[in-house]
DNA sequence: AATAATAGTTAGTCAGGCTAAGTTAGACTA
DNA sequence: TAGTCTAACTTAGCCTGACTAACTATTATT
């Protein structure tokens, strides 16, 4: 298989698993946006900055995420003792609970899917994940 | 690997894949939903609520992105001679032509980030897409 | 014939993205 | 060291795209 074909098949299998995980989006407790921001601060307090660029977003968008977040308690934010300018964003309890709940649903709705895949396949998912993992990351 | 691992590393994995693809889409003559709406047309006419159902969004949804869509003559509306309820979308000569190129822009661009990968790990994802294409088809 | 169900649309609300402009604090320079 | 530039956020205003509720029109059922 060419390159070029290759391309052609991924890029027609991601539209096909973005509208899968549309589908499993729908209906949870948080957005997947959501979602995805407090996984980033499951390893410790961030700056508004570094969150913006790990998801790809402008500063105000994260703004706005990380303030519908900090209403219902779910981060905190702090400031840094270094630079006055600089805001730090970090989990409550209450939000690394919400996050936990929330990729169990995720993470047993593909388990469900997988385990009707048959070995062979989950292996070859297995192994293309780190691949997949690199592409973007160049 | 058990299952639930997998389920773990593919919930992160396709959560970083969607990122790409947003920044795949940015800047792009059509948004990643009309491009996604457009694909699902190429086969032919659909009716509004089969494209609701794909896309995992209700029908008023639908109905909004079909307008847009119909908008700059993409795509056009007709009766269904069986059911008068029923509505059909079908691609124009303009939106089959936007299509195509669209898809040839994320083409290149994944054959880009495809070509930066060993052929061990291109091998690798050419091995999964069978496996990928069959979750959340069950 | 009356009623229920189905297919779409319209209206109103909210999340989440953007750019432009404002505020405050740190860094540089003359 | 005063003045200016840059950096880090926030606010405001706009757009897309999602939802539910309510409406119209048509088909199916009883």
């Amino acid at each position: 298989m060419t390159t070029d074909d290759l391309a052609e098949s991924l890029s027609r299998e991601l539209r096909h698993l973005v509208l899968l995980l549309r589908r499993v989006a729908a209906g949870q407790p948080v957005t997947s946006q959501q979602y995805a921001v407090l996984g980033s601060l499951e390893g410790g307090p961030r700056r508004m900055t570094e969150l913006a660029e790990e998801h790809g977003v402008q500063l105000p968008t994260m703004t706005v995420q990380i303030n519908r977040l900090e209403e219902p308690g779910l981060v905190a934010r702090a400031a840094d003792p270094a630079d006055a300018r600089v805001r730090t964003v970090e989990l409550t309890g209450e939000g690394r609970a919400r996050l936990a709940a929330v990729r169990r649903a995720r993470v047993s709705y593909l388990t469900a899917q997988l385990a009707a895949l048959t070995p062979q396949e989950r292996e070859a998912i297995a192994v293309a994940l780190p691949a997949l993992a690199k592409l973007g990351r160049t």
